[in-house]
DNA sequence: GCCAACGTTGGC
DNA sequence: GCCAACGTTGGC
């Protein structure tokens, strides 16, 4: 099992409109790093919910309801999307600035490459914010 | 609204 | 294959 965050703009896709809706496609990625860590993702992997510029937290937790396939939106299927499903919404949300001072944290792509779409979370990362958020 | 950081494009 | 120019993202 592995452990991801994936990036949007609330005002675009909330969480609270991925808990309406019960599963969402995740599409239009068109980075390649991205879209590496897309064809990564197997069902059941969980997922961090960050929403960026409006909040600057991580929000909320999905899961992988379907691994990578070809994203409809694109015209090379080289281009992958997976869907999500909600999971759970976190009790504290953990803010960008809760997670740069944490130096157990420091590491996260969130802090060292925060224009990434879609990042990679280690267990040890995963963990760390699960912590934050329930204090 | 600004601008730094990053990725992509295209000329050479 | 290098690198300047440009566009986009996202924090502040």
């Amino acid at each position: 099992m592995n452990y991801w965050l994936v990036k949007s703009e609330p005002y675009v896709y909330s969480f609270d409109q991925l808990i309406k809706d019960k599963q969402t496609i995740w599409d239009g990625v068109r980075n390649y790093t991205a879209r590496n860590y897309l064809r990564d993702m197997k069902q059941g992997d969980q997922v961090f919910y960050y929403h960026s510029n409006d909040g600057m937290e991580i929000v909320g937790i999905a899961e992988v309801v379907k691994a990578s396939f070809p994203d409809p939106t694109a015209d090379n299927p080289a281009w992958v999307s997976v869907i999500l499903k909600p999971v759970k919404q976190l009790l504290n949300p953990v803010s960008l600035k809760r997670i740069k001072a944490e130096p157990a944290l420091s590491e996260m792509q969130l802090v060292t490459n925060s224009r990434l779409s879609v990042q990679k979370v280690t267990l040890q990362q995963w963990r760390t914010i699960l912590k934050m958020a329930s204090s």
